[in-house]
DNA sequence: TATTGTTATACTCTATAACTATA
DNA sequence: TATAGTTATAGAGTATAACAATA
């Protein structure tokens, strides 16, 4: 079999066919340059996620927020500390059922999130510099098209199984 | 300050407006599915991966794929054992550079690659099922060309730093 | 002196299990 | 009996360091 030669700055043609390949490594890129945009705030991308979840959610319980950001829970008690330590979140217990911790942003997190939430849109702006403006529409209406059966479906649900 | 509601699904707003934010997930989600599709065939992503380089390239050398797979030249080792030892690649110490091993698939390993393709385009179709041909050809082909620069003066160079 | 591939080891990260308190 | 949160620990996965062969 003749030998195909790669294509676009070395990429092979048969890796960079594979759907999804490209844009999971899209994903990946986005997410090491928001990790190192973010280091002078002290943040990781996650506490970012956290912010930016809380931000538009009045309050969240810890178990929602494992949902949307597709962590173990267990992880976010480590992570709602780190916030919590720094006053950008605090945690009440809801009195509705005393066993949630009802996480709520606070004013000093909303100023960082609004720096965090900048330098986001900026990445954003340089990784997706390429397109124009109607593309990046098109693109994240797709995408957000092909995630709606995914948000439904799956995060919602605590992704810890009960019971065996 | 007004409590907004989270939109589709659950995802709140201030989450799933985080450029990058869903296609990362996206990508995530493919990923998976893909590694449950490819169990049957006893291959993890990163084999199909491997392979799929391959299938398009003559030979390649380790380094030059750990570059297009993003993974420490030191993985590549034991993923290639792991081909190797079900006959699905060779290796062959290249005669212009004695350190270097030039992989190659064997017809074994395009059989296996021609099956594992078949099941990584079924993922496919049913994830991005939701949209027209022509978003995805647009979607496709944007982030195609927003990789295009991360290909070249990314990838291509070893990950790992010499000297320090 | 630098690079490819290899191995062994250390480290990081995540998931698992067990517990408390609430329901 | 089941769930939210917490903690400690075990396991998986990855990177680091050191080495041999080759350039």
């Amino acid at each position: 079999m003749a030998e195909e030669r790669p294509v676009r700055g070395g990429l092979p043609a048969g890796l960079a066919s594979v759907t999804g390949f490209q844009l999971a490594k899209c994903g990946w890129w986005m997410e090491q340059r928001l990790e190192e945009a973010l280091e002078p705030l002290g943040l990781r991308v996650r506490h970012f996620l956290v912010l930016a979840a809380l931000s538009s959610s009045g309050t969240l319980s810890q178990q929602e927020m494992a949902g949307y950001l597709l962590l173990d829970p267990t992880l976010m008690v480590g992570l709602v500390d780190d916030l919590e330590e720094r006053g950008l979140c605090e945690r009440t217990r809801d009195p509705k059922d005393r066993r949630r911790h009802s996480v709520r942003i606070t004013d000093d997190g909303r100023e960082v999130h609004r720096r965090a939430r900048a330098l986001a849109d900026e990445v954003g702006a340089e990784v997706f510099g390429p397109l124009t403006r109607d593309e990046r529409r098109t693109v994240a209406g797709a995408i957000e098209r092909v995630m709606e059966p995914f948000w439904t479906e799956q995060a919602v649900r605590p992704r810890r199984r009960t019971a065996r």
